[in-house]
DNA sequence: CGTGGCATTGATGTGGCTCAACGATAGTGG
DNA sequence: CCACTATCGTTGAGCCACATCAATGCCACG
């Protein structure tokens, strides 16, 4: 088994406060695990038997309704905790949407370990307010936005994220990235149609705020208007 | 300075995992406030200079665009926890949507008296873990369910959340119940116009699902009825 | 009895959904 | 090397749910 020494999320993960000494204690209830792109790590409902933090790879975190409507309401990068802890059920459905690389705990035993550790429940704790104020965040676009302006906050949100996936330290965003969604996941994320996101990427092409090169590529020729595009229909008003 | 003894919200709010000493240092750096239904007690962007717990009445967090258009992402009742602790910046406005009493921290005060208290911090955890699952089941309602769904859904989620609010044990949802909102602010909750909420609302009323006293007042005639709305528009498909 | 703040109701418009066809790319097997 | 198929994305035409705009109703309050 690998120690966590070399592990390339060590720095950024909850793992971060501990000492080599508690390092060495959590890597003994710890697993790897792979999953292929995909692959369901945990449904909606279920009961909630393992947490885990991301290594390499992208996860989504979906809700949906019994006719197939579905929400993608969260995303999961490398370093990110995901499952539920402190609670019996899973309210949404985890998914690999590239292959992924887990170090994963059995929930009960990383309960266990937190109980005594308070600094690392302080970081989880961080993380998920961090996380609530993204959720709701993402409310006002799902509730208040047009299909324009979500796609606009979308790629800039995106330019944001993928940028400090690579260090630990807060990363400029990127003008230039690969999307690790296709076009109906990021139907799934605005809350829209697949038909109306190709739209308005075309759109957004035809006005020179954005170049595809091609479908998982997106480069931003001009983020002041696309953020002026996050807010605003038209500018004229 | 009133005694945590008498607090209504004693057993409920996340102090209840404190012993009498403890809660006599807790109560050392308390301050109760008083807000009228309206008033601001945070606003979105600003510093995060305090934290409360809610003894009486309700509040609503809300985000928004500059041009005006409100979502309100999460409303507090009384005993939950509200304001953001470790972090610099209040990401939603928070607002009295009754007139409300509070028990107040300098935010400073709180952190560094949770930070000796991890069964404190404990708690608050979970309510965090549980308000984002409820953030993300909204992020469903927002991204993929028609009008006459989300009406239906919100008045199913009032009978629950209005129910729970007068005694400590998980009480059964009420059939008859007032609304802390208006119209307006149903809107801002569910991501509707106002005029959509009123037909959607006298449309439940003539199929007898619903009945409305007063502007105020809901009862629930045909819960079974109102359960399968909440995510199949018409039945017919 | 007027005035102002909600809520309801009606008429009309439109943004995004639905349905359908088509295009592009990648793998598969002959 | 080329059909053949599968998957994914784009584009177009038409429609409908919800927004918008406007008028009216209903209290509560001075």
């Amino acid at each position: 088994m690998t120690g966590c020494d070399h592990c390339v999320v060590r720095n950024r993960a909850i793992c971060s406060t501990l000492d080599a000494a508690e390092l060495a204690a959590l890597n003994q209830i710890s697993h790897h695990r792979d999953l292929k792109a995909g692959q369901t790590l945990a449904w909606e409902g279920d009961e909630s038997f393992q947490v885990a933090n991301v290594i390499e790879g992208v996860l989504k975190l979906s809700a949906s309704l019994s006719d197939g409507r579905e929400q993608i309401v969260g995303v999961a990068y490398p370093s990110d905790f995901i499952g539920r802890p402190y609670g019996s059920q899973n309210r949404q459905t985890i998914t690999a949407i590239t292959d992924v690389r887990l170090c994963t705990f059995r929930r009960a035993d990383f309960e266990r370990f937190s109980a005594n550790h308070p600094d690392l429940e302080h970081k989880i704790l961080q993380r998920t307010l961090t996380e609530l104020d993204r959720a709701r965040q993402w409310m006002l676009l799902l509730g208040r936005k047009s299909a324009r302006e979500k796609l606009a906050s979308f790629l800039l949100e995106m330019s944001e994220r993928l940028a400090d996936s690579g260090c630990q330290s807060r990363a400029m965003p990127t003008d230039q990235f690969g999307l690790p969604f296709g076009r109906q996941q990021i139907a799934d994320i605005l809350g829209l149609t697949i038909e109306t996101v190709s739209r308005q990427l075309t759109e957004l092409k035809k006005s020179g705020l954005i170049e595809l090169p091609d479908n998982r590529k997106v480069v931003i020729k001009d983020r002041k208007g696309l953020e002026q595009m996050t807010d605003q229909s038209g500018l004229g008003r």
